[in-house]
DNA sequence: TTTATAATTGTAAACGTTTACAGTAAACGT
DNA sequence: ACGTTTACTGTAAACGTTTACAATTATAAA
């Protein structure tokens, strides 16, 4: 038990450099000693040490993972991408769960630093920090995933979240919507929920529609929280009818109001999410979103990252993956004239 | 960039074992040389390595965390409680996902112990291989987390699978239902899964319910498995009139194969899983589910890993957490009348 | 044979810490 | 002033690997 090189090298009556060949480049010893090596390897029961091979060769063959909440489906699926990718190139993850909370965002940094991992994915949820900027100077391999906001200097995959947003209230417009809502995770903690209310914004004015900053309110990316928000805007005097979610999170809460209130979707009003969560499908009425490819989100940035710590890559990546909008049943064309009946009962 | 202790150290004018006392113990050292070590330290952009701290103490102050789907926000619940409990003791979790595969997970142990990883978390997916032996013998500190096989010689912390799947089935036979059908995760790659089957089988007995194989499927832990397989009991000559799924994922699809067919939950056919994952609540109809504690599940096994390495503790603990069922709206008493007439209709 | 070359192995320093031990300086008691 | 304790600091070995270099042995060429 614990047994090291050096008893192994003792045991086989060798030197411990042979040993240490025989596990790195077996072909460069002799077929006989390190086939004594080997057995001796397995009756002392030695098991390599990762940390000591880290010290000496300055390689962790680790690199770090920070995401805002692992309990998201869309960074458990991002996840497994990147340790798919991350296990063919003999590298380990070190996964940090942030909470969307910048200050243990810095902590994590430190403690991956500590670790000595060579490089980064992460998906920031304080987009203007000061360690960026460290990373930049120290050009530390740093990849983003999700996020939007650093145009120049970063590698970076992620989707056009303004496009999508745009896209996709386009089609509620088209629906003959007007007075459309959106239920958003809050800005400061996340730069994709603030680009895809400049998409919703944009399409409005786009189509002539004023804008009412009194339908857009921001919550936490959790049911709960859509819930709440979905009360609030079907207390309003005239409510909308049809909500844009910034997540299928927040969609699914909001349905749940809707439905307490005796409501129908999408008859009495349209919802629609962001991110296509598995679940989203399968929910009733199933859930017209947008996809987004998680799992090749998080494996094609680990490959990123890859190259980058080789050196191969030097100009900032900036990679943009498809997203789809899904047409399900939870959005529908616009009727005036029971929208409006039904509205009122229940208001009074 | 990239300095280490003893550049530190020349820097500051000092040994580097008094720059390791400011580190580890600074209160050992006088005021005025632990400033100027300090200021050293950021000077020169100093960064601790714990790498080589492991290899000297020879502890790494991490430990294992091994789950079979970080997809699973059961899973990823748990894995926030055992990391907020790991970072209060100043431990680093390393998470591995093994996809239900026992092959991977073999790899994965073998990969944190390379790590040197101090203990382990874990759920198996395959209770009876020979690496568990191998933690007993070497005694390796290893808790298991929602496993409930190993009721002799290991640490766990989990819920009675047995008892509350008994406990929500004996609820549908008091909402009047006796043609139950259990949708189960596949029973070799979960162990909860078995016992919750278990549970069912008992209880049907006890109630001198005749039992029905072909009433139970096994699948995987997915919506779209729950799906596929509600499609099947559907389309038998007599389909049961309640199911049980043994996770929530797996009644979600299987409410969705109910919708798609014309079908309403509950009123033409009752429908329960088990985990009650925050979403669960929010869908319609509101899932009725058994509860578990899943955070809670993570924190206490990192609480009782702790003291095991500590050798605080040497008899297995077996810790049994509340379950509760969640009585919601997707099962309701069986109205024989309705459901005979609206399967009928359905099926010809 | 002998020599040159290739294949195989060993020696020892290094990676960045911790820590037992020894040393020195300051403070205290008398 | 002295010895003694206390506070602080330094020396050097150790943790388990890798790797440049040297040394040895085997092989091929002459």
């Amino acid at each position: 038990m614990g047994s090291t090189i050096k008893d192994v090298a003792r045991l086989a009556g060798v030197s411990i450099a042979t040993v240490s060949r025989v596990i790195n480049s077996p072909e460069t010893v002799k077929k006989e000693t390190r086939e004594t090596v080997l057995t001796a390897m397995k009756e002392s029961g030695y098991t390599y040490n990762t940390l000591a091979r880290s010290l000496s060769t300055r390689k962790s063959l680790s690199i770090g993972l920070i995401v805002p909440s692992i309990t998201n489906p869309i960074f458990a699926e991002s996840t497994l991408g990147i340790q798919d990718c991350a296990n063919n190139f003999g590298y380990t993850v070190l996964l940090g769960d942030t909470d969307y909370d910048f200050k243990k965002e810095a902590m994590l940094i430190n403690a991956l630093n500590e670790r000595r991992v060579e490089g980064l994915i992460i998906t920031t949820s304080s987009v203007s920090n000061p360690y960026l900027k460290k990373f930049k100077d120290e050009d530390f391999p740093v990849v983003f995933i999700y996020n939007t906001t650093f145009s120049e200097d970063f590698h970076f995959v992620t989707i056009d979240n303004f496009k999508s947003a745009y896209e996709i209230i386009k089609y509620l417009i088209e629906l003959g919507h007007k007075r459309i809502g959106m239920i958003a995770g809050y800005f400061d903690i996340s730069d994709r929920s603030y680009a895809r209310w400049q998409g919703y914004a944009q399409c409005l004015k786009d189509h002539g529609i004023p804008q009412d900053d009194s339908l857009v309110v921001q919550e936490s990316f959790t049911a709960p929280a859509g819930k709440e928000a979905m009360k609030y805007l079907l207390k309003m005097s005239k409510p909308p009818t049809a909500v844009f979610c910034s997540n299928d999170f927040l969609a699914i809460g909001a349905m749940s109001a809707v439905y307490e209130k005796g409501l129908k979707i999408p008859d009495d009003i349209s919802i629609c999410g962001f991110d296509n969560m598995e679940l989203s499908s399968h929910i009733y009425p199933p859930l017209t979103t947008v996809d987004q490819p998680a799992y090749e989100m998080g494996y094609r940035a680990m490959e990123i990252l890859m190259r980058v710590m080789a050196g191969e890559v030097t100009v900032p990546q900036h990679i943009f993956l498809d997203y789809k909008l899904i047409i399900r049943n939870s959005c529908s064309t616009l009727n005036l004239f029971t929208k409006g009946r039904k509205h009122e009962e229940k208001r009074f």
